[in-house]
RNA sequence: GGCGGCUUGGCCAAGUGGUAAGGCGACGGCCUGCAAAGCCGUUAUUCUCCAGUUCGAAUCUGGAAGCCGCCUCCA
């Protein structure tokens, strides 16, 4: 089986070959650090998180780069509002996006690089594009020339003729071309400033990229990723810089994810329904918002609602209940997951990758998971003293199977005792006297006093707790 | 105005010209004192509509309708 990605340069899935045997460079756009990550930018990260994870599976030697746009209008206004300055700001966003991506087990990239770390490899391509005739100075700002640039609008397929027609574009006498963009921007009154041959101030917006992807990776890296979004004008003008400066391809695969929308809507500050990761975080295990973003083609848009939410954290519980399952009838839950590591994996994990090869099709993918776990469910009901030893085989390769699916969607990572019990202390019922109710309800049934027994239950009920007679007693869990 | 995307069962969602994955829900069964959980089975002759190409189309082509995104900061 081949990798094949959808690549947006040319549009269509292609086979994935990197340009060195053995290696990826991979680069992605990280965050304006002005405010908190909503399910947006979760859903690029995590999504990215399962190339890293699956690139790195196939034995490759990933660089993985993503950075912080820690320079910005946005940032600035934010610091002026706040009275504070634009480097506190980016700050404590850049200690909160590690916060929550933690929490959402976003593995960390190699590089996390930040645009001011970078403002010397900045002002070397600008003055590059200068020098070649390719960027102009005005009073200060410095412009990409883009009728210099042949291959402009090849990634989203516009034409700098088609796009002037309709454009809402500001006006501005200074600039050669309408579309001409800001590599630098002279410092206003009060900004924060850098020291550059055109006189004090700082970086445009898609500058950055260009230069921290150079310098740290190369000319030419096999993946840029992104939001949709960025197609136009962010990436469009980044291949025009890098080009333009360097002579070379400026990336081999462009790919792009989709939105997240909310309850059917576009998510976004006028309607009031940007959706923050906290917010989310504190209703829903993380690892169930990762299935619920990867149980969805990348592309495609997704919406964010509860039934999808409640789903996705009903099928958190049931993997885990089987974990407990298994670990409660073999126990060794952490040698077997160890094993996850060494051992052959079995069919389903073949099919499982046989979707993610296919353009990251994580949706086709959980398929697999989901046989698995039904398998592994059905191969212990069945299971007797005679086939006892079978059984353990095939219950051995179906968790190897799933665990190493796990690790690709980045899930499956406590131990399932602890799971639930953090459930049943998230919705805060009184522990002991769920114990002894339970308790009561099985002395009442002891004596066949049934009646009394689904009275008990009912109280439980009530208290929103789900009991399940098992082999080795009562054991209970909150309801959803 | 320009560019692009989408329309698959009650809901969500895969689907790469060869005869519709998976999840949720619903219904029936096994198990259970009864339940729950788990398992088994049933749940789209059909993929928005119309025409065409083909031995064969959800998948390709043309047309129609509806929905959406980008073109402005945006994941």
């Amino acid at each position: 089986m081949a990798l094949r990605i959808y690549n947006t340069l040319s549009g269509q899935k292609e086979e994935f070959q990197p340009i060195e045997e053995g290696e990826v460079k991979m680069y992605v756009c990280g965050p304006t650090v002005y405010d908190s990550c909503h399910i947006g930018h979760a859903r690029s990260v995590v999504f990215f998180d399962v190339v890293y994870r699956y690139l790195k599976g196939l034995g490759l030697d990933v660089t993985y780069a993503r950075n912080f746009t820690d320079i910005d209008d946005k940032i600035i206004n934010r610091a002026g509002k706040l009275g504070v300055t634009a480097k506190a700001v980016a700050e404590k966003y850049i200690d909160e996006f590690h916060a929550d991506m933690d929490a959402l087990h976003v593995k960390r990239p190699d590089l996390a690089p930040k645009a001011t770390e970078h403002i010397d490899d900045i002002i070397a391509i600008i003055q590059r594009l200068i020098d070649k005739g390719k960027a102009y100075p005005v009073d200060g700002d410095v412009y990409f020339r883009v009728t210099s640039f042949e291959g402009y609008g090849k990634l989203s397929g516009r034409k700098l003729e088609d796009m002037e027609a309709g454009a809402r574009i500001d006006v501005d006498d200074r600039k050669e071309n309408p579309f001409d963009f800001a590599l630098w921007k002279a410092q206003k009154p009060g900004e924060p400033a850098w020291e550059c041959p055109w006189g004090m101030g700082r970086p445009g917006w898609h500058i950055e990229c260009s230069a921290m992807s150079s310098r740290l990776l190369g000319e030419t890296i096999d993946i840029h990723g992104g939001g949709k979004d960025l197609i136009f004008p962010h990436h469009e003008n980044e291949i025009a810089q890098s080009e333009s400066a360097f002579d070379a391809p400026f990336v081999k695969y462009w790919m792009h994810n989709g939105f997240v929308n909310i309850n059917a809507e576009k998510m976004s500050k006028s309607l009031g329904n940007t959706t923050m990761i906290q917010d989310v975080l504190k209703n829903y295990h993380s690892e169930a918002v990762r299935l619920f973003l990867l149980s969805h083609h990348y592309r495609s848009p997704i919406d964010y609602n509860e039934q999808a939410m409640k789903e996705a954290a009903g099928n958190i519980d049931k993997l885990y209940a089987l974990l407990r399952r298994i670990a409660e009838e073999f126990g060794n839950l952490g040698i077997l997951r160890l094993q996850a590591f060494n051992n052959k994996s079995g069919e389903l994990f073949k099919e499982f990758c046989a979707g993610v090869e296919d353009d990251f099709n994580t949706a086709r993918g959980t398929a697999a998971l989901f046989e698995a776990l039904r398998a592994a469910n059905r191969a212990i009901d069945e299971m007797t003293s005679e086939n006892a030893f079978e059984s353990k085989v095939e219950i051995d390769i179906l968790l190897v199977d799933i665990f190493k699916m796990a690790g690709i969607l980045g899930i499956l990572h406590e131990n399932p005792y602890s799971y639930f019990d953090a459930k049943k202390e998230r919705a805060g019922v009184d522990e002991d006297r769920v114990a002894a109710l339970i308790q009561g309800r099985a002395d009442a049934r002891k004596e066949k006093n049934f009646q009394r027994a689904d009275e008990i239950r009912d109280e439980l009920t009530a208290m929103g707790v789900a009991i399940e007679d098992g082999a080795s007693g009562t054991t209970w869990k909150m309801m959803e």
